[in-house]
RNA sequence: UGCCCUGUGGUGUAAUUGGCAACACGCCUGACUCUGGAUCAGGAGAGCCCAGGUUCGACCCCUGGCGGGGCAGCCA
C-alpha cells in the first residue's frame, strides 16, 4: 500500500525538474537543512517590477509552495540615494497580484543595520577588515585590472584598535562622505576581482526611506545580502547569473564570521524577451523622461503595465513555467508570452458579441412580426458560466468582414449562394444582395 | 588575453544521470456550416559547437580547441 503511494508520488513528480529543484531535492535527501526550505525574493525598491522579475518571483515563491516551505520578501534597501517607498508599495502589490504570499516574512535589509554593524566590528576584531582612506580613484588604480593583480592599500596594515576607533567614528559622522571606507581584508592578488579587498561600508549622508537620518554609513550589497540571508535562515538564496563571481565573497563573509547557518547561493539565467526592454534603468528613463505615461503604461513590460494591458496572473505564471530555469543566457520569443495570455483568455474570458462594421441582413423566410431570444453560451469551455439571451429577428446585422461578394479560395463565410450557420442560431443561405 | 559561467531542432527546456533525442511555442498540411487568432488529426525541422580519447556503446566521462555571456561601482 505504502509502496503504491510512494510510486505514485514519484511518477507524479517526475515532470522535468530544473537544476535548482534538483539541488533542493538532493539537499532534502541528505538532510542538509532538515526538511526546511526557505527562499527569498530580494528586490531593491528603486523601480517597478517587470516581467523578468516575475520569473524570479514564480521561481522563489513557487519553490516555497512546492516544498511546503516559505518565501520571504526582503527589500534590499542598502542604498538610500535611489530607493523610495512608492516602489516598495508597488512591489508588494504586484507580488500579491501574481498570487503569492510572503506571510509574516516581510523584511528590509535596513532592519538589520544594527546587527550588520556589529558583524563589521567583529570582522575588524578578527583582523579581517580595515578602514581605508584611498579615494575612489586611487582605489580603482590599486585594484589592478582583469589581467593584472592589485596592490595592497597603504592602510591595510592598520592595527585592530585603530580600525575599530576609525570605524566607530565613521559611524558617528566624524568624516565626510567618501573619505573613508571599511574594506574586507581578503586578497589583492585574487583573480576574482570581488575578492580584492572589497568595500563593505561606505560613508553616505542620504535620507533613508525607513531609518531616516540615523545612519551616515551604509553596508554594501554583497556584505548585507549574505548576512541578511543568514539572519533569516534562508536555505537557498537564488539569484541571477551576474552574481556568480560574487559567490566566493558571499561564502567568505559567512565563513569568516563563522555564522550558525550558511545559505547556499544558486544562480540562474534571467528572463530575456525579444523586442522587450528589461532594464530597470532604461524603464526608469522612459518614465521620467515622459516617453510613456508612468510605470503602469500598458506598453511597459512591467507587471503593472501588463496588468493594465489585460494580462492575467495565470498567464504570467504559465509563462514562467514554460520558459524553464537554467544557467544559459537565452532570449524567449514574445510569441510565448502572447500564447500564454491567449490560452488563459480563451479558457476563461467571458464572450460577448459586437458588430463593429455592420452589414444588414434580411432573413426573408422569417416572419416580420416575430422576435425570439437565442442562448449565447458565455464560454464554451466553461459551460457552468451559463448563457445570455440575444434577440433574433427578420432583420439583423453581421460583420462586414463576414461577407464577400466574390469569395477567395478557402473563404467559408457568407457569399452569394453559400449557406452558413449563424452562431448559436440558425443556418442561413444567401440569395440576393 | 586573468577568473567564472555557458554551448541540444527557428525559440526555449528535457533525456530516469553512458544505450543513438522528448516536450512546449512557432511553422506546414488536412478536417470542421456554432469564436478559422479556436478545436481535432497529421507533418517538416537537431543527429546534440568542433577535434581527439575512454567504452561493446556518449548529448551525457576525459583532453584540447572554438563560439556566447559576465566581472575592474565607495550600484544592486
Amino acid at each position: 500500500m505504502s509502496d503504491e503511494l510512494e510510486n505514485k508520488n514519484i511518477s507524479e513528480s517526475a515532470a522535468p525538474r530544473d537544476f535548482i529543484r534538483q539541488i533542493i531535492d538532493e539537499d532534502l535527501s541528505t538532510w542538509k537543512n532538515g526538511t526546511k526550505v526557505l527562499t527569498r525574493f530580494p528586490p531593491e525598491p528603486n523601480g517597478y517590477l517587470h516581467i523578468g522579475h516575475a520569473k524570479s518571483i514564480c521561481l522563489n515563491f513557487g519553490i516555497g509552495i512546492e516544498y511546503n516551505g516559505k518565501t520571504n520578501l526582503r527589500f534590499d534597501d542598502t542604498n538610500p540615494s535611489k530607493e523610495e517607498t512608492e516602489y516598495v508599495d508597488s512591489i508588494m502589490e504586484d507580488i500579491r497580484w501574481l498570487g503569492f504570499d510572503w506571510g509574516t516574512g516581510l523584511f528590509y535589509a535596513s532592519d538589520y543595520f544594527d546587527k550588520l554593524y556589529e558583524f563589521a566590528e567583529t570582522l575588524i576584531l578578527k583582523g579581517k577588515a580595515f578602514v581605508c582612506e584611498l579615494s575612489a580613484d586611487d582605489m580603482r588604480h590599486y585594484r589592478g585590472t582583469l589581467t593584472e593583480p592589485g596592490k595592497e592599500s597603504p592602510y591595510r596594515g592598520r592595527g585592530i584598535d585603530e580600525n575599530l576607533d576609525l570605524f566607530r567614528r565613521m559611524k558617528a559622522g566624524e568624516f565626510p562622505d567618501g573619505s573613508k571606507t571599511l574594506r574586507a581584508k581578503i586578497d589583492m592578488n585574487s583573480p576574482n576581482i570581488n575578492l580584492r579587498d572589497p568595500v563593505i561600508y561606505r560613508i553616505m549622508r542620504a535620507h533613508h526611506h525607513r531609518t531616516g537620518d540615523n545612519w551616515c554609513i551604509y553596508p554594501m550589497y554583497d556584505y548585507a545580502h549574505a548576512l541578511s540571508d543568514m539572519l533569516e535562515g534562508i536555505t537557498h538564496s537564488i539569484c541571477t547569473l551576474e552574481f556568480e563571481d560574487h559567490r566566493p565573497l558571499y561564502d567568505w563573509i559567512l565563513d569568516t564570521l563563522e555564522t550558525p547557518c550558511h545559505p547556499q547561493q544558486i544562480e540562474f539565467a534571467r528572463l530575456n524577451l525579444n523586442y522587450t526592454i528589461m532594464s530597470k534603468r532604461k524603464l526608469n528613463e522612459l518614465v521620467t523622461k515622459g516617453y510613456v505615461n508612468g510605470w503602469d503604461d500598458p506598453r511597459m513590460p512591467t507587471i503593472a503595465g501588463l496588468r493594465r494591458r489585460g494580462y492575467t496572473p495565470e498567464a504570467i505564471r504559465n509563462l514562467a513555467e514554460r520558459v524553464g530555469v537554467a544557467k544559459r543566457e537565452s532570449i524567449i520569443d514574445v510569441a510565448l508570452l502572447e500564447f500564454s495570455i491567449r490560452e488563459d483568455l480563451n479558457k476563461h474570458a467571458e464572450r460577448v458579441t459586437a458588430v463593429i462594421n455592420p452589414l444588414k441582413v434580411l432573413i426573408t423566410n422569417y416572419p416580420d412580426d416575430q422576435e425570439e431570444f437565442m442562448d449565447f453560451t458565455i464560454n464554451p469551455e466553461e459551460p457552468e458560466k451559463g448563457s445570455r439571451k440575444v434577440p433574433f429577428s427578420r432583420e439583423l446585422y453581421i460583420e462586414r468582414e463576414d461577407f464577400m461578394e466574390e469569395p477567395v479560395k478557402g473563404y467559408f463565410r457568407l457569399f452569394p449562394g453559400n449557406e452558413v450557420r449563424l452562431r448559436w442560431a440558425y443556418f442561413c443561405q444567401m440569395y440576393r444582395f
